[in-house]
DNA sequence: AAAGCTATTGTAAACGTTTACAGTAAGAAC
DNA sequence: GTTCTTACTGTAAACGTTTACAATAGCTTT
């Protein structure tokens, strides 16, 4: 019809005859009126493909039903979930969605994709798997629309975070190991920094209660990628010295599945392996892995229902759970005294 | 700092005995300033924690920089590539890229998608791999926002789409397969409608060139998911005829790849496969999948550039390629014997 | 008949920007 | 000294809504 020009509700109050204040009224249901006219204007509106201007209305309303996620744009296969879980809640309660992508550890994307919701009034904020600086920090903190942050944890707790405990999630994948009787375990593809960082904690920690020596290049450092893997069985690979793997996640397990089926080292006969996060991943390759699975579906939740509700939710840790699958093996005696030092 | 109201242009104005007029033409480099008072506002600014209201700018100057793009929440993985895509142009050129999620088929949650977009008057709209009906889109053509469908064709090129060319993409998949001999070959896991139900129309034409028949319970439907190709095998295996299968998508391939094995069914030695999309995945699993590859990263590049330059781009098919890998193997002649009627 | 309801509609201000246009002052050119 | 520039700043309207409040008319009540 009208390509020209947006039809507003000045339009169609001249071609009803009638007030802009009783169209605006009418078209959003405020108000009691006759219902003849009710007919006529929601006609007349359809028939001209009237389309509200929100930014009018955010404007004097100060404020919007927007959602934003802002997600990081590494590529993990986790988010989705907790984007589902947030798009379940909010859209049968009248909420939009509004998705944007920025760098794990990139201040100025962050920023852009801060100051790009923050300056539209959404309701609320929420950050997945981001690692914030306190710049960051501050400036959320400083603005008043309530911001949560999942699947990382965020320091003094300056904005609620929800996300499953690093440090714990770390001791639990290397005690699995340890009970199955391995003794030389490595750890690939973790990131240095960050509160995922805390799973060397809970690894080195869980090694020492056990009194089991740790050397330097069984630890390799990532950041989750499938390459990471790969590029950690190089390492391991020069001196065959370690029995299993701890993965930062999926990705990372398979891709050193991938890369020890390459120097002829089968999983789980040569090599356990055990993976954080436990998305469909792990059930599509052969053999499947074994995993610290992570409750992401819960975390969207926390994170909408805060928003919704506005409830001051503490800042808390979600349950995880082992998922024992076919990349783990329990060593044999013999396995366990010919491997000893 | 003030978490109360949020610091507005005129707010500053009074804080620096200035015009709302001055204030706003430095905050935004529009005209010459004394650089003092440029020095001074933009201090008093971020002092202030002022950030822009942006509904009120894009109401008044009627545009927003804005892009959004509408992707199916269907599980697949090949939109993130189109997305990387879309941000890898759009940021640079100023614009901020807001993604939402939609239903394939949904109606309701398209319009609900279109609505909340075009409500707030974005530059450009993206509907990545969703099948619009009729009256969606005759909404999309009525409004004045450019809009641009990226992994689906559209009948009589509405509004303009970049796509492979589902049909070509079928015949090819199933020449692949007759060059190597295999006579009886499956279909997996594509939908009935929409235009990727081409591919059927493209398998069936190559069998009839070739003279070869095909059977009812060679092909089933469904909707590209892991789990299509789980049950497409449970089909195929009761009668165990075929001897390959054209998978709707990489997820369908490694389903029914998955599914055989445990029947002891073995790829490629007993079982040839070929997937659509070509996506990472085919490489994480073993063997290798053989896919018919699409180009999403350049699909991607298309539709943010007809929204960057507005050039008329007629609606087109990427070209797509056949990557060989380990799911396909020649059969014997004595194999094409054994297996003739 | 006055007062009080009720149902419906209108008036007008407000939201926070942007921007065309007007204004001012100081210096340069004549 | 007058005019012309230049550099800077102010005025005010506009964008499309929403909503408190006022207004009107027709009823009902007393």
């Amino acid at each position: 019809m009208n390509s020209e020009n947006r039809v507003t509700i000045k339009d169609i109050a001249k071609a009803t005859q009638l007030s802009v204040a009783t169209v605006s009224r009418i078209l959003h249901k405020k108000g009691q009126h006759n219902s003849q006219t009710v007919k006529r204007v929601t006609e007349i509106a359809k028939q001209m493909g009237y389309v509200r201007n929100t930014s009018a209305a955010d404007l004097v309303k100060q404020k919007s039903r927007i959602v934003a996620v802002i997600v990081s744009d590494t590529k993990s296969n986790f988010s989705e979930h907790i984007i589902d879980a947030i798009e379940d809640k909010a859209i049968p309660a009248g909420l939009n969605v509004f998705i944007l992508h920025a760098g794990n550890h990139d201040e100025p994307s962050q920023v852009r994709a801060i100051k790009t919701v923050v300056e539209r009034a959404v309701m609320g904020i929420i950050l997945v798997s981001l690692e914030l600086n306190d710049r960051v920090l501050a400036t959320l903190k400083d603005i008043s629309i309530p911001s949560i942050c999942l699947s990382t944890s965020v320091k003094n707790a300056t904005i609620p975070f929800v996300t499953s405990d690093n440090y714990q999630m770390g001791y639990t994948a290397t005690q699995l190991m340890i009970d199955k009787g391995h003794t030389k375990i490595a750890l690939a593809g973790i990131p240095t920094t960050g509160s995922i960082n805390l799973r060397t904690q809970g690894y080195l920690a869980c090694m020492a209660d056990h009194h089991l020596p740790v050397k330097p290049e069984w630890i390799h450092y990532g950041s989750c990628t499938y390459d990471d893997g790969i590029k950690a069985w190089q390492m391991y690979a020069k001196k065959r010295e370690i029995t299993c793997a701890i993965c930062a996640s999926d990705f990372t397990a398979i891709g050193l599945m991938n890369a020890a089926a390459e120097s002829g080292v089968k999983v789980p006969d040569d090599l356990s392996l055990v993976s954080f996060d436990g998305t469909e991943m792990v059930d599509m390759v052969r053999p499947r892995i074994t995993s610290i699975t992570q409750s992401f579906y819960d975390m969207g939740l926390a994170g909408i229902q805060y928003l919704i509700n506005g409830k001051d939710v503490k800042s808390e840790y979600l349950p995880f759970k082992v998922t024992q699958r076919d990349s783990t093996r329990v060593l044999t005696a013999a396995e366990q005294d010919s491997k000893k030092d």
